[in-house]
Parts: structure tokens; C-alpha cells; sequence
DNA sequence: TGTACATCAGTGAACGCGCGTTCACTGATGTAC
DNA sequence: TGTACATCAGTGAACGCGCGTTCACTGATGTAC
């Protein structure tokens, strides 16, 4: 939100600009990102088409708008997830990020497909979009981090060897990410970070179907067994 | 492929079936699930688009059509993976299946992101989509089952406990695979899964660009540490 | 082998709908003196 | 404090496009006798 607005004018375009994103997003909900049209959102609103593009240059803008609302969203449940934790218990930040992110999806699965399911058609992301999306692994990497930092990482597998292309990447990251763990603490809490997303996913896209029933316990035993690898 | 066509004229709707299924995996490739159009079909047919629907009954038929072949192929590739090594090679197994999903992945991104991707909105898929579903995860289970009677789990991770729920769900999994994998096997060889679509979907979908740039390494890594895992 | 009838494939027009975006315009709000 | 001008929000019409699906139709292919 820049400058607080001060003309009648300015108040009122901010309340229409938040009213839009907020109507976006509900028919995100209903139809989905391929389906979100302007003119739908107009008419909710009870405007002409036209008029939205006072307050939006074009649909793309509107979706980066919602793309980067959703990374907030995301990074916001799990910054205050890990936050409400002793900084000491690693299980629990872990199991409390991780929930936090599940039930996040759980609760906006549109959301979470528009920026964790497959891209939309046609839209590319502009770099506004990568700060935010940060957020979520930048928790992640603290909390490993901090896991590392207090010697409890020493379980962690070590491979017999890793390439030299991986190596430069996971320094790269470090710099990055302002990260000290050691190649294969990186390597692994990146693994777990894609058996995150990757269990939500299958289950948010009805791959558990008929298969689990209860998906938030077995989450947990999967976070649970996640979090021994990384913290024994 | 059903009964062999004996008339002309069945042998020419035979191919034009073929044809059209051809054109749109073609156009999935292009614009993705949702902008896939009956019309854009036909119109590269060079055919009038009332024509297509003597060949699919709607637009939905199709796209049914394009889930389930693309189920196919990539439990294809995994099976055909799987076969092309000793069976007691497990780690090598587990090597070539995964590398052989990502490969397929990698060369069809919109098939990998119509089956494991966001769901279509407005798609509803029928039953027929559920057995070419299971192929893939067929090929997983019968490979950690492998492993198991060959006594090669005993280091795969036991939980301090499991919620009955999940031990149920284990055990109704066990029935449907006719699988005897004890419920700490089962549940790691399911985050494993997960895993492997995590890693795959991060990269494909985006999430990796910029931190990891070789990613066939990457993923290497992963599977290794996986395989380790799950057969010491 | 030939003919009569039934089946099927493809046509062309139409229905009814939706979309993003542009543009000239009116009338209200804000700003500078 | 009041007035003149500039800025801005919203309108309504339009452009040009695409879509799925239905339907009556022609002409070709297949089948039964």
C-alpha cells in the first residue's frame, strides 16, 4: 500500500482497486485463472468493462496482482507459523511451517494451483513476482539453518558424491539466500522442500483420491519422518 | 484399439481418430488444457468444426482421451524403464523409472501438467482415466515390493507411530495393489512418490529457475538420496 | 453380380454466448492562483 | 474564499475475435437380398 491517500479521490480509488482484486480472487476460486476475465469482474462490481481499466492496464496485470497476493498469502502463513515457535524446537517450526502451508492450500486451492500448478497459458510472470515468491523458502532456509547452526543437522545423509554443476548451484543459492549449510544439508532440505509441495499437490489435485482419506494425518506422518531426516 | 477395421470406411475413421487426437496433443503443446478448441481442431484438419463431433462427442471427450493417453505414455516410459534392468538392481531401478518420468515430463510439459498439474477448470474426469492412472504407481510399488522380499528395507525409517486413520488407509492401499508392504515401508515409498513430483513439477513449473541449473543433476541427486533411503 | 435401402461422413449455416481492448464523451473532483 | 483550468472516473458503443454445439442437408459407402 504506497502513500497513505489523502484526497476523497485517492480513498476511494483504493477501496476500488482492493474491491477488484478481491472480487479476482473469488472468481479465481470459481473458475479458475485460464477463466478469470475482466469483464466478468466488472460486472460484479457493477461497472462497464471499461472502467477496470482505470484501475487495471489489462488482465495480465490483474492475474501478476493475484499471483503476488498468493505468494504473500503463503509466505505470511508460514512466516507466522514459524514464529510462533520456540526457535529452539526444529520439529515443531517444521511441522508447524509445513501444516501452515497445507492448510493455506487446503483452504484456497485456486490459489495455491495459480502459483504452485501449472503455469497459466499464455501469461508470463513478470519479476515482480520473485520477491515474494521467496518468502515461503526463505523460512525454509532459516529454520534449517538454524537447525544446522545448533549442530542438529548432523544426521543428515551425505551422498557419496555430487556433481560439479550441482555444487555451483547450491553455492549460488547460498549466496542468494545468505545460507551457511554445508552441499548436503542444501541438497536435502531442498528434496524435503519438493516432498512439501509435492504431497500437497498430489493431494489438492485428487492423486490421493480413493487412495488417503484422512490427507491432514498423513501430511503429518509425512512431515514427521521429514523432519527426523533433517533434524534426527 | 478395438476390433481391427475391415471396411474402408472404418479403417479411414480409424485414422482420422488418430488424426484428430494427434492435432490436439499438438495444440495442448501450444496453448495448454484449457484454450483447447474443438474448432482450432477441425480448422487444422481442414475440416468443418460440426464434423469433429462424428469423431468426439464434445470437447471434453477429447481432452478424456489426451488425459489417458498421456497416462499411458508416461506409465509406458516408466514400465519400459523399469524392464531394462536386473530385477534385484534395485537402486538402478529406482534410477531409471524416475529418470525416465522426468525425461517424458520434460519432453511434454502441458501432457505432464494435464495429468499432474492444476486440474482443468470446468473437467470433471470420468472413471475410464483411473486405471491408465495407476500404471505409474503400479511400476513404484512393485519395485519397493521387490525390494522388500528381497529384505532390502530393513533401514527404511520407522515412525514412533502412526494415526489409525493412515494405518487404514495403508491397509485398504494394500488390498487395492495387492501389495505386502508393512505400513512404515508403505507410507515412505508414498513420500518418495511424492517427492518425485515435487521435484519434477518445482522444475517445470518454475520454481527452481535461477537457483538450480542443471537440472537433470539436480534430480539426479534426489533419486539417489531416495533410493538410499528407501534400500539403504 | 446387381439392385434397393440403410448407414454414415462431411457441409454450411446458424444460435447464443463470451472475451480483451479502444475511444470519444460527460460530469465530477482536485489544484493553483 | 472564489474562480478557471486540469485531471480523472465512469459511460456506452464499437471492433474483431473466438468458442461449443445443433441441425437439416447431400452424397458417398456398406449391406442384404
Amino acid at each position: 500500500m504506497p502513500d497513505a491517500p489523502h484526497t476523497a479521490r485517492a480513498r476511494v480509488r483504493a477501496e476500488l482497486t482492493a474491491e477488484i482484486v478481491a472480487i479476482g480472487r473469488r472468481q479465481l476460486a470459481e473458475v479458475g485463472a485460464a477463466a478469470l476475465s475482466l469483464r466478468a469482474v466488472a460486472r460484479e462490481l457493477g461497472m462497464v468493462s471499461s472502467a477496470v481499466y482505470r484501475y487495471f492496464p489489462s488482465r495480465d496485470a490483474l492475474l501478476t496482482r493475484l499471483i503476488i497476493d498468493a505468494y504473500d498469502a503463503v509466505g505470511e502463513v508460514a512466516e507466522a507459523a514459524d514464529a510462533g515457535r520456540r526457535r529452539g524446537d526444529l520439529e515443531g517450526r517444521w511441522l508447524a511451517v509445513t501444516r501452515a502451508i497445507r492448510s493455506w492450500a487446503q483452504a484456497s486451492p485456486h490459489e495455491y494451483a495459480l502459483i504452485y500448478g501449472s503455469p497459466v497459458p499464455g501469461y508470463a510472470a513478470p519479476g515482480d513476482t520473485i520477491d515474494p515468491a521467496a518468502r515461503v523458502s526463505t523460512v525454509f532456509l532459516r529454520l534449517v539453518g538454524d537447525g544446522h547452526a545448533a549442530g542438529r543437522t548432523a544426521a543428515v545423509a551425505r551422498p557419496a558424491s555430487m556433481p560439479r554443476s550441482v555444487r555451483a548451484d547450491l553455492a549460488r543459492l547460498r549466496g542468494m539466500a545468505g545460507s551457511e549449510l554445508p552441499d548436503h544439508v542444501l541438497a536435502v532440505a531442498l528434496g524435503e522442500w519438493a516432498g512439501v509441495f509435492g504431497t500437497i499437490s498430489l493431494e489438492l489435485f485428487g492423486h490421493l483420491h480413493n487412495v488417503i482419506t484422512d490427507g491432514e494425518a498423513f501430511f503429518d506422518v509425512q512431515m514427521r519422518a521429514a523432519a527426523s531426516r533433517l533434524f534426527g
